[in-house]
RNA sequence: GCAGGGGUACCCGAGUCGGUCAAAGGGGCCGGACUUAAGCUCCGGUGCAAAGUGCUUCGCAGGUUCGAAUCCUGCCCCCUGCACCA
């Protein structure tokens, strides 16, 4: 056949949209299967990343519903954002019109691959039609107390113009452009997501995602237990309140430690001759940059600041020092130094001379004096605390105690510290969802009333190159209002949302995404997402921050009663990266762009190799999609991306792999062609066929049901197509069979080459539309077909076998090799297969009575032979020093055939015409060893299943 | 430093409740068949040795076992995330 991809994927794309076969209501006759992938961010055209993402969704969006499901799979685009807002400056337009266009040109690349969304479902979340609903909400999160606002240091982006959330700095610089953040105090919109801090961190652990995202989020919310503990100021009213997990040190403390900038050190030093060191401390650490600051804190640095603190249990006075190890942001930005067990303050100890002191031993019975000379963060008894009531008690008992008696004491608690920070939701741009909130003068902070949303973008701005700053603030329309309160002239906020909240829902709306009442139906969430989305695929790097947003909203949504979910998603699958060649400098370490293929390293001048590193931009690495889908056509494309490596694994692109598919997509198409010019012709060979089918299909469905997808496809595009290979070089020829197996094979083919499998479905008389079809059959193994398939595996074996001995032949026989003369095993050695056979099934302790049983056999009467029998029986059931009894190794299909009595010598007999063609020779012939001349001593290896083979 | 994941043949990559594992599958390479000719298709080979049973190999070194890619201990290396978090 001549297989022009593009008209069969064109064609079936428009059958499929016309019969609007993946359009999905709610069924509960039918267990369902939300499959959705990470909705991209429309910045042109489609990516191979995306190609990777969507092809793995479609695969099992497919594949579920042929199992049966009642499948929702949509698709939409978080169009909110900078980059439009950037390119609209660029071409001086408005960034709606890059936004419609640029989703144009993804989806059309989209439809083009056949992916089986819903599209009715489609969403935007720039359109109005979204973003109504994210106010909307917002006005939810604030009546729940939710939402603050509150003048804080934020992190800000000078390129970006805005500020950042905690999530989106990385290394100290901004997520999108690299840049890096700079701290500014500003009163911003906040969305209490600390509230959920333990329920976020506690779900983790009943929830599907990989073991590395569970790390990241866990390590992101930070949780750690511990106690506050107040530390007065000698000859003063100020306290200082520090955090500790460990307040079974606190007898160790021997000084505290503030970070350079917390409030109290100039309160405490001001005036004194160690203020200006304070300062000094304080300026070098405001100063320095993220790398200098990293190599800097190696040395831990600080300054006494002139002033003691009391150890609230004991009262003793310990010097206060600023510390350029102290994290103001975290805890209170204090901290107790306890030298003794802790690392940090041990080092610092050391260098400034202050007391190192041990108050815990690491086993019971220790010296409670003995020096330390590193320090001992373990757990271990108290010692030294001055108190009976604490010497002797370790880890959570001393915790306890001592948390105990600050709380009489009324000079601290028990307390729990997270690292997660609430959410900074405001951002100084544009293109996002406007803040729902209008300050008046005389009523303060007003939100608009529910009845007056969605509060619009204007479309009429002009963007321009030489603007800064966001644009709805000069837009005198917008920003000026009325008070919803009071009437009065108002005043509407700028602010518009991070992007990360139009994420947050996202996948709730599409469950009902054309209710222009509400957000969603909750009849619809709850039907959609019961037990969360059932796969959920797209990249590690929204391991925190998106994944962890969009369980916070789950989570505050099922509060508000709009759901009752809780977690968003059942099973999270991260794909692996995508990787091509790049130039790469072995001494240097370094890649470089395509441009320099071939060319000397411009570091060092040696010769550049390749080397295969993650497809981008930077390096121009990258394939076009467009380009191979039109080259090999989509289903090639999704073959390649699928077959290639598992969803997990990272991948390299390969153009002869590619190649590869593609001519075993025609080898397929050639199976198909040859099925239908088959004859009539009955053979055993059918019912292999057919049990091959049977075998790989629930093989097949395993693999694709835990998203093995690459196991999958070499089951329904490779195996299938070696097995039909098979049948027919050895003589299959039955029309009716074959039409049997195509039925079976062919909706196997649909998950990952859709196209191609529609088309063969309707060539063969498939009933309905692929498409739609649902697969019935179970694939339950019968012990028949066990039988059917080791007589066949019987066969292949000894040719393979055949074939090595060969050509070791060739070496000891004179002529031209031309015969075969196989000698199967004597009677008498299977009849003992079969005694140990029957035996084993019986749970018989071969090891025990293994020889008295033997002996109590006939075969065991005929004295010349007991040498030979008793080999035998060892090999059959204890096997060897390396190789376990046959009774062990056999297939239940091969026990099924020995105890059957398979007359070898016949099946050989009946095959030989093939095994002859097979093994290159001209004859072949076989008969039980001892019941003819014993060719070339072979009779010897004659064993049940393992004919001893001559060649002459 | 902490946490998570890895190290398998020329390459990619399965395999880890111990034996059926010299180790699936694909790519590449080699050989054969077909063909006027193939870069097409099909068949076979691809650690060493060998008329079959043997040897060496799954990051390194030990250990458990009749038997280890698989289990245990220690070490080395790579990737990813967090990072003076008290």
């Amino acid at each position: 056949m001549v297989y022009d991809a593009e008209e069969v994927e064109t064609r079936w794309q428009k059958a499929w949209a016309d019969a609007g076969a993946f359009e999905a209501e709610i069924d509960h006759s039918k267990p369902k299967f939300y499959c959705l992938e990470m909705f991209p961010y429309p910045s042109g055209n489609m990516h191979m990343g995306h190609v990777r993402n969507y092809s793995i969704g479609d695969a099992m969006a497919r594949f579920h519903r042929l199992m049966g499901k009642n499948v929702l799979y949509p698709m939409g685009y978080d169009s909110f954002g900078m980059p439009a807002e950037n390119a609209a400056k660029k071409e001086g337009g408005h960034p709606h019109t890059v936004t419609h266009r640029n989703i144009a040109s993804i989806r059309s690349d989209q439809e083009r691959m056949g992916y089986s969304y819903d599209w009715r479902r489609f969403l935007a979340t720039s359109d109005v039609d979204y973003y109504h609903w994210n106010q909307e909400i917002f006005l939810m999160l604030n009546n729940r107390g939710l939402v603050e606002r509150r003048l804080a240091p934020v992190n800000w982006c000078v390129d970006c113009d805005t500020v950042l959330a905690n999530e989106q700095v990385k290394n100290n610089r901004c997520w999108r452009c690299g840049l890096e953040v700079v701290q500014r105090d500003m009163a911003q919109w906040f969305l209490r997501m600390t509230e959920y801090s333990d329920e976020l961190l506690d779900e983790i652990e009943n929830i599907s995602f990989p073991e590395n995202v569970k790390a990241m989020q866990r390590n992101w919310i930070g949780r750690s237990f511990g106690a506050h503990i107040d530390f007065p100021v000698a000859d003063s009213d100020a306290v200082i309140g520090a955090f500790t997990t460990r307040p079974d040190t606190i007898f160790g403390v021997t000084f505290v430690t503030l970070s350079p900038e917390h409030p109290l050190c100039e309160e405490l030093c001001t005036g004194t001759e160690w203020e200006a060191d304070w300062r000094e401390l304080r300026d070098e650490c405001a100063r320095m940059s993220e790398f200098e600051r990293i190599n800097m804190l190696k040395e831990k640095k600080g300054v006494f600041l002139g002033r003691h603190a009391i150890n609230p249990l004991n009262g003793e006075k310990v010097p206060i020092y600023a510390g350029n190890f102290v994290v103001a942001s975290y805890g209170t930005g204090a901290v107790m130094a306890v030298p003794g067990h802790d690392q940090r303050d041990y080092d610092f100890a050391e260098r400034y001379g202050i007391e190192i002191r041990r108050v815990l031993v690491e086993k019971e019975g220790d010296d409670p004096n003995a020096e330390l000379n590193y320090a001992f963060e373990g757990y271990g008894p108290m010692v030294n605390s001055g108190a009976d009531d604490f010497d002797g008690l370790a880890g959570q008992d001393a915790k306890d105690a001592v948390i105990a008696a600050l709380e009489s004491a009324g000079s601290g608690h028990g307390t729990v510290e997270y690292r997660l920070k609430d959410w900074l939701l405001s951002r100084q741009r544009f293109w996002g969802t406007p803040i729902p909130m209008i300050h008046c003068k005389t009523c303060g902070i007003v939100p608009v009333p529910s009845s007056e949303l969605p509060v619009e973008l204007p479309l009429d701005v002009t963007f321009s190159e030489d603007q800064s700053g966001n644009p709805l603030a000069s837009h005198d329309s917008f920003v000026n209002t009325s008070c919803p309160s009071c009437g009065g002239l108002a005043k509407r906020e700028t602010d518009t949302m991070d992007t990360f909240y139009d994420s947050s829902w996202y996948f709730m709306r599409f469950c009902d995404a054309s209710n222009d009442s509400t957000p969603f139906d909750r009849e619809a969430v709850d039907y959609w997402m019961d037990g969360g989305v059932d796969l959920y695929i797209g990249g590690i790097e929204h391991a925190v921050m998106h994944l962890l947003y969009a369980r916070f909203f789950t989570k505050v949504t099922r509060d508000a009663g709009m759901n009752t979910v809780g977690e968003p998603f059942g099973t999270l699958v991260c794909q692996g990266m995508l990787n091509a060649p790049a130039p790469f400098c072995s001494d240097c370490n370094a890649e470089f762009h395509v441009d320099l293929f071939g060319c000397d390293c411009p570091t060092c001048g040696e010769k550049l190799g390749t080397r295969s590193v993650k497809m981008g931009k930077s390096l121009g690495n990258t394939v076009s999609p467009g380009e191979m889908v039109g080259r090999y056509g989509a289903d090639t494309v999704r073959l390649f991306i699928l077959f290639g490596a598992n969803p997990e694994a990272g991948m390299d692109w390969s153009d002869s792999a590619l190649e590869a598919n593609h001519r075993q997509l025609h080898s397929i198409i050639d199976a198909m062609e040859s099925a239908m010019t088959l004859g009539e012709t009955p053979s055993p060979l059918d019912d292999w066929l057919l049990a091959r089918l049977r075998v790989n299909r629930a093989a097949w469905k395993d693999s694709m049901s835990i998203v093995s997808i690459r196991e999958g496809v070499m089951i329904s595009h490779y195996e299938m197509l070696s097995d039909w290979a098979w049948y027919i070089r050895r003589g299959g020829n039955n029309r009716d069979t074959a039409r049997q197996f195509l039925l079976g094979w062919i909706p196997m083919l649909a998950p990952t080459t859709p196209h191609i499998a529609e088309e063969f479905w309707h060539s063969v008389g498939g009933k309905g539309m692929l498409a739609t079809y649902c697969l019935e059959e179970s694939d339950d193994s019968s012990e028949e077909d066990a039988g059917v398939l080791a007589r066949e595996a019987y066969l292949k074996e000894l040719i393979s076998s055949g074939r090595a001995l060969r050509e070791l032949a060739e070496r000891y026989v004179e002529e031209e090799i031309t015969s075969v003369i196989i000698q199967t095993s004597p009677a008498w050695k299977e009849q003992l297969a079969r005694e140990a056979i029957q035996l084993d099934s019986e749970t018989f302790d071969f090891k025990t009575g293994g020889m008295d049983h033997l002996k109590s056999m006939d075969v065991f009467s005929v004295e010349q032979m007991r040498g030979e029998v008793m080999q035998t029986w060892m090999e059959l059931t204890m096997g060897s020093k390396k190789k376990r009894g046959r009774i062990h190794t056999w297939s239940q299909g091969e026990k099924q055939l020995i105890m059957s009595a398979i007359d070898e010598a016949s099946t050989i007999n009946m095959n030989s015409e093939f095994i002859a063609q097979a093994l290159g020779v001209t004859s072949v012939e076989a008969y039980p060893a001892g019941e003819g001349e014993d060719v070339a001593g072979k009779a010897k290896f004659a064993f049940p299943l393992e004919p001893g083979i001559a060649f002459l």
